[in-house]
Order: C-alpha cells, then sequence, then structure tokens
DNA sequence: TGCTAATCAGCAACTCTTGTTGACTGGCTC
DNA sequence: GAGCCAGTCAACAAGAGTTGCTGATTAGCA
C-alpha cells in the first residue's frame, strides 16, 4: 500500500478531499500487517480521533477499495476483511484466533486441468483466484495465547 | 450427498425425529447441482409446504452440516452457501449472476512452498484449502441471462 | 473571505442469522 | 389406542455487519 502522503495526493488528484479522518485511516492502514475488519480500523482510529463514526471509516475503506489502493477479502470470518497489500498473495486464516497471515503461492495456470460438471461451467473464464489456507498458527496450536497482533476481531 | 431416504434414517439414528419440514428440505437438496443459500432453499421447500419457516430451514441445515451430509460455504457472496457435494472440490464463482459451481482441482502439497512473512505465519497448521475461481461463466461473458440454475440469491 | 461540492455524523434500516419461548408432534412405552 | 416427553416447530425479536438518507460541516479553490 501507499504510504499516507502517497495516499493524500491520490486521493486529492481524484478529485476527492482530504480530510483528517481520511488522513487518521491511512496512518491506521499503513504498515499494519493485520487485516483489519472496519471496525476495527475504527478501533484503531478513534484513539486518536474519538469522534469519528464508523459510518465514516466504512466510506472511506469503500473509497480506497474503489480507488485499488487496497482489497476487501471475504474470508468467511464474519465480516469483510481490508487487505493493503496489494501483491498477489493468498491467506492462512488461523481459525483459533481469527488472526489471516499473507502468504505467497504460485498455482500453475489450474483451469486446463478443471474438471467442470458438463454443461455448467464450461467457458467459465477465470478473472482472479483466492486461496485460503484454514488451519491453527503455531500459538494457537501449542495452546498458547494468539500472537501479539491478536484476535482482529 | 445421501438420498433423503438415507437421510432420514441417518436422522433417526442419531435420535433426531424425522418431520415433513426436514423431509421436504431434504428432498429440496437432493440432486441439487446449485449451491443454495438458506434462503434459496427456503423457497425451494414454500413451494410444496408454505407454512415452513425459515427459521426451521436454518436450523435442518445446520443439523446436516453437524452430521457432515453437507457443507457450508462461505464465497464471500453476503449469505453461506449450502453444499451437498461432499466429494473433495473447490468452487467457481461467477461474479455475473453468483452462481457457483463445482470444480475439482489437484493441489500439490502447497505448503512447503509458502512463503510466510517470518514470525507470522511460520509454524501454520494447515487443516484445509478453500480455493474460489472467480470470474464470468458463459452465459454471462456473452452477456446473456444467467444459466437455468439461476442467479442463486 | 466566500462559495460549492464533497464529506461528515447520526440515525435508521437493511440482510443474514440465531436465541428464546410456548405450542405442537413423532416415536416410544404401556 | 392412550399417554408421555424430548425434540421440533413457528413466530418473534434481537444481534452483527453494512449501507442509505439527511442536514450540518468543511476542504479546496477562486
Amino acid at each position: 500500500m501507499k504510504s499516507p502522503t502517497e495516499l493524500s495526493e491520490a486521493f486529492r488528484s481524484q478529485g476527492r478531499k482530504l480530510t483528517p479522518q481520511r488522513q487518521a485511516i491511512f496512518d491506521a492502514l499503513d504498515g499494519n500487517p493485520s487485516h483489519p475488519s472496519a471496525e476495527s480500523v475504527y478501533d484503531m482510529v478513534r484513539v486518536h480521533m474519538p469522534s469519528i463514526s464508523l459510518r465514516t471509516v466504512y466510506q472511506t475503506l469503500n473509497d480506497l477499495t474503489e480507488m485499488g489502493e487496497i482489497s476487501q477479502v471475504d474470508l468467511g470470518l464474519g465480516s469483510a476483511r481490508f487487505d493493503p497489500n496489494n501483491e498477489p498473495h493468498h491467506h492462512l486464516v488461523c481459525s483459533g484466533c481469527a488472526t489471516v497471515f499473507d502468504v505467497a503461492v504460485e498455482v500453475d495456470s489450474p483451469l486446463p486441468d478443471l474438471e467442470v460438471p458438463a454443461g455448467l461451467g464450461d467457458g467459465f473464464v477465470v478473472d482472479s483466484t483466492d486461496i485460503i489456507f484454514r488451519g491453527m498458527c503455531a500459538r494457537c496450536a501449542a495452546g498458547q495465547q494468539p500472537t501479539d497482533l491478536g484476535p482482529v476481531p
């Protein structure tokens, strides 16, 4: 993801206005290795700006998603997660603490080998491939507390 | 998935009661190649049993999931989908009509090649791998109406 | 400084799902 | 067949997550 400064420029260059609320959200996302939910971003931003509303956080996250600066991923955790990592990657999801890890995996052009029920998926054009590895992170597997990143609600 | 008759037996053998509502739900799922949502199953069942409640459909689908007869998948479509296909498989999701197709894909032991940020996901034990191919089905890509299966809401 | 469109906060409402509750019923025993 | 009871039912409401609406506020520009 771009730095907060670069994001500010990108916002301005698109005719969007730069507000303190948005800057606070940029800061919260900057260098954040977790995959925060909107609620989680809201909590982080409220520390410095208690008056901000959850509505504004959703709006700004959606704006960033529209601009392609972050991506919205649904990992089946009940809420959408926002991912500042724009490199091609997939996800490890810990079923213990709901922490999400990025992971780089090469999947070699899977489509030619697809076995699709006749008449159903043939002719399907694949735009993107999401791979989600579910399991337990080392800490949870060891019965310890989740990593320092903690559960991202 | 088992046939409605086999499911009835399975229910009885587990001490669960067999009600007309449940049988109607078994029938709706039997041989259903789509990946219906609870609401969609509800609609199908209501054709023959208008008095059934959505609550009962959820309850029965969850019972079947608990019994391992069907599986619940979250494909980021806003609602859970129930998948009678118990064979190992992955999913094609059409972003046009939200139709879900089953697909058999071999992914060769991906973990050894994982590149996980140091200190984060190392030691992660993978239980299951979900692969979701997103794109357009042939009909939607051609700008036509969705397949006969129709949009599964 | 003043204007204007974009943005804000707050509220309500929406969708999906599940908890609660009192009434009903399938399956068992007698 | 009658009676019992755990399991199941429908209806209602509520919870979580998200978004639409609206009047007030504000960033950015001239």
